[in-house]
DNA sequence: TTTTTTATGTAATAATATAACATACAATAT
DNA sequence: ATATTGTATGTTATATTATTACATAAAAAA
């Protein structure tokens, strides 16, 4: 959803440090098509960086997961750009079986229900995440 | 939800083979307040099987999760038993950040929610996995 | 300019999971 | 009963994913 520039941006106004191996990471991970692991950004980032290592991709990783801008795709053990502005407090993804695709959904009737029924049940949502398996327009 | 002779009876009902790692990992996952951890069941399971290595851990653990007496804490790493029968093609974890408890909750509504939102956009639901993080009602 | 905080570099290792292949066992067919 | 076939296990090794710990560097604040 964000532009390079747009993010460049928002770091500034919040006085988040936008260092090298972060601005590297995030544009691997925006660049790429589908969802992308850990070590394919560390590889990756070996065309930008001198040797690095797992931390420099994980903690990159972890402050652009802070702030919304990339999300884990849990089930693949993978990462992603998100794509529908930088806040909020859970996300929906549908994943295609087939071709590996992700797309990032926006069910806004999700809080309400979760609202209703976890407060019944006095448990308090906080954020959550729901990934969806099925087969994409493309592959279905 | 199900006790271990009534397993014992659904498995031998579908000539399913419980064999003796198949019925001590279940036994531990069951046994286990909260969700617990591969290389944790495999510690518990050399009370009772001699010098048990990962695969046979594993392998259990995937008999039971396809027929959905167990599923996995994908946030967590982590296995626990099925609360609510057997069969689902999906599932929904509210799971405490304090104190690690993880419920199992049918929220009914959401598969007709899934079913508007992604048919919509021409993806064909199959499965789906839902963990919401927040605070259960002793730790809140 | 000094101090403090935050980020990075690097080596080591922890935690999670699977591949590959030999052996054993159970179910089925003969 | 026995041979055949398929399924499960035992075992070694290794792949994959992620973190700890500590030294150094850079930026922000005092």
């Amino acid at each position: 959803m964000f532009k390079e520039e747009q993010i460049i941006k928002i770091c500034k106004q919040n006085k988040w440090r936008l260092t090298e191996p972060r601005l590297e990471v995030l544009r691997i991970i925006s660049h790429s098509k589908n969802p992308i692991k850990a070590y394919d950004i560390l590889k990756k980032l070996a065309n930008k960086i001198k040797n690095p290592k797992p931390p420099t991709a994980y903690r990159a990783i972890q402050f652009w997961q802070k702030h919304n801008f990339v999300h884990r795709i849990e089930s693949l053990n993978a990462y992603q750009a998100c794509s529908h502005g930088h806040s909020h407090a859970g996300a929906q993804f549908l994943i295609c079986d087939d071709c590996g695709k992700v797309i990032e959904s926006n069910l806004h009737e999700i809080p309400e229900i979760l609202k209703k029924n976890t407060e019944n049940k006095t448990f308090k949502p906080l954020r959550w995440n729901l990934e969806i398996n099925g087969l994409c327009n493309q592959c279905s």
